[in-house]
DNA sequence: CGTCAACCATACGTGAGCGTACGGTATTGC
DNA sequence: GCAATACCGTACGCTCACGTATGGTTGACG
């Protein structure tokens, strides 16, 4: 009775390999025969476990959340301290692990599915709301708090997307640096 | 003698359409037949023009550049004023223009194409550089400049990058203004 | 030890799209 | 007016990948 394994092992490994795909070249090239040749298995299993293309792609976007984002914050919310303490550390944190992030490839996707566009959407809303909590801890009215925010968590994706060649971890401290204190230069 | 047409006609309505299912679909659905059937015309004109497919997607960055941003910076380069005047003249240029920009696109693609990365970086930095100049003009160090150049155009990034719904004139005015008062607060 | 379910392999048929070969038309220079 | 060149249509062979059908293997369990 100990089997209520809710996600299948085997659909996980499916839907990481996809996401690294994903990653590597784009939407349109997450084809299942290819996907089962890195997978060392032959499409027989593919169709086992999904009812066609569209069904993993369908479900990558939850899966991506479930397993990139998710984490993060995660320990974002363990952190103590100030607003500005906490924001130190979010800071740090993704400096550090600037993970290979598929953040990237979801927004290419992003840009020709809505309801891709609209998953993302949401992460990227999750994210700007602890960032808007914390300009709010820190004294600004709601209204600038959100704006606040929003050129917090923007200067993040043009970091990323704009991101032709790989940074240093010391680079990207420092402008992690710089930006904490260009954006709480006026606050406590 | 007054045929030397550095850029036939034709080429470039070939490169304009797929430009064009470029922001629709994506650069793997820029396609020769479909395309073809786009312009009403048979692949057999597409051979004529092009090498092959590679080579119409080769020269699509430049095409891009060409026609959308070589237009954008030349009228900013007529405003006068001071820097923050100018910076303003961008701000609400932009805020009405906002072009069913190909930029996404673009941005999409070159997660996938490093040639494309090198384009659009190419860009980004034109682009910043503007900004930072201003920036120096209004009396930062360079470095600093350069900091608060990129911040000012990673928020422009964001906000197009991250849209997932459209946005009103009167609400992009506004963020502008918002976004320029942030910004130059400490400046003259 | 036999059955059933889970999982994977193999072998099709189908369709989209590439690039080539070649043939047709039309316009322009001489 | 007649070549030559520019431009476009048609037809073909080829590859990749989809999705289906069907059969094999393995392990758990009665």
């Amino acid at each position: 009775m100990a089997k209520t394994r809710e996600h299948s092992q085997d659909r996980d490994s499916w839907l990481a390999e996809a996401l690294e795909m994903l990653r590597e070249r784009g939407v349109d090239h997450v084809k299942v025969e290819p996907l089962a040749k890195r997978l060392g298995v032959t499409k027989g299993s593919f169709y086992w476990h999904f009812k066609n293309l569209r069904d993993l792609l369908r479900s990558l976007p939850e899966f991506w959340a479930r397993t990139q984002t998710d984490p993060v914050l995660a320990h974002v919310e363990k952190t103590t301290g100030g607003p500005i303490d906490k924001m130190r550390a979010i800071l740090e944190f993704l400096a550090r692990e600037d993970p290979d992030r598929y953040d990237n490839a979801m927004r290419a996707w992003a840009q020709f599915d809505p309801e891709v566009a609209a998953a993302v959407a949401e992460i990227d809303e999750r994210r700007m709301a602890t960032a808007r909590i914390l300009f709010e801890e820190a004294g600004l009215s709601p209204a600038d708090a959100a704006f606040r925010a929003r050129l917090w968590y923007f200067y993040d994706v043009g970091e990323h997307v704009t991101r032709d060649t790989p940074v240093s971890v010391d680079e990207r401290l420092a402008r992690a640096a710089h930006r904490l204190k260009l954006l709480t230069a006026d606050l406590v």
